[in-house]
DNA sequence: ATGCCTTATTTCATAAGA
């Protein structure tokens, strides 16, 4: 069984190279992120032909994520309960609601496919540590937390991939110093990663294609791809249940490479 | 090193990404 994640940075731009991915590397199971479209527009039809099903949960323009499996797609959910909304900076005029009514945003979807629980996460961004943005992150992964402690107590096969928005260590970007002062590597969301491992979820690390690093994500600007300029900050947090599992796990950076690529690179998880 | 941003939209400018 072969389960993948990746953020494709619009489905609908990826479209072909999605598709020519799935036909060359064959997940079984796939959670996509960033999808930048709706659910009713998700490009159901044309990953179906390769013989997929599809759960999308998106909203439009921004964020978005998806699962796919050729093993089966039970008992969807489309967000987690608890799930926090983006409420804006203190005082921003907000789009819908009143304050605290915000609904959530498209980052979350689970199923269960081929026995187990999948979670396609797109955690936010945080932008700059002190904007509400980054508190509102902060305030996901707690309840993303909250959450997936209530589906452990009836999946011990579990699985929780996607674009986590945090590096877990200094290891896992280029160079720590030019980070300073920035998100994904502070204390505190590292420590929201600590909390949901505290949980018994493993950090199923790939093995690189090159270099010491598996990095996930380039910028695509600065030729950072070409100076391995990267992170990882798309991860496989598994069960002990699913992790005893693995065979092998890689970051595909040859789809990074070349033509219209997405900025992250899929991880590729084999299992027994 | 496999090329030096890209995306969708309230589109010829902007916001967001990390």
């Amino acid at each position: 069984m072969r389960v993948a994640t990746w953020n494709v940075n619009s489905v609908k731009a990826r479209l072909p190279r999605l598709l020519e991915w799935l036909d060359e590397a064959k997940p079984d199971i796939v959670c996509l992120q960033e999808i930048k479209t709706t659910t009713a527009l998700f490009p159901e039809d044309e990953v179906a032909e390769l013989g997929y099903e599809v759960a999308a949960h998106g909203d439009g323009r921004w964020n978005g994520v998806a699962l796919l499996s050729s093993v089966g797609l039970d008992d969807v959910s489309r967000g987690f309960p608890g799930e926090p909304g983006y409420e804006g900076e203190p005082g921003e005029l907000t789009l819908i609601d009143e304050p605290g009514l915000r609904r959530p945003e498209t980052r979350a979807v689970g199923a269960t496919c081929g026995g187990i629980r999948v979670w396609s996460l797109y955690a936010p961004n945080g932008r700059t540590p002190d904007s509400a943005h980054y508190a509102y992150k902060l305030d996901w992964f707690a309840a993303l937390r909250t959450a997936l402690a209530a589906e452990l107590a009836g999946h011990p096969q579990l699985a929780a991939c996607g674009d986590f928005n945090v590096a877990p260590a200094d290891d896992d970007v280029w160079d720590p110093a030019a980070f300073a002062g920035s998100t994904h590597v502070t204390p505190p969301e590292r420590q929201a990663l600590a909390d949901l491992r505290a949980l018994g979820l493993r950090d199923v690390v790939p093995t690189p294609m090159k270099g010491p690093h598996p990095f996930t994500y380039w910028d695509y600007r600065a030729g950072a791809f070409a100076k391995n300029n990267g992170m990882r900050i798309d991860l496989v947090y598994a069960t002990e249940a699913v992790a005893s599992r693995v065979t092998g796990a890689y970051v595909d950076r040859e789809a990074r490479k070349g033509k219209g690529p997405s900025d992250h690179a899929p991880v590729v998880v084999d299992l027994s």
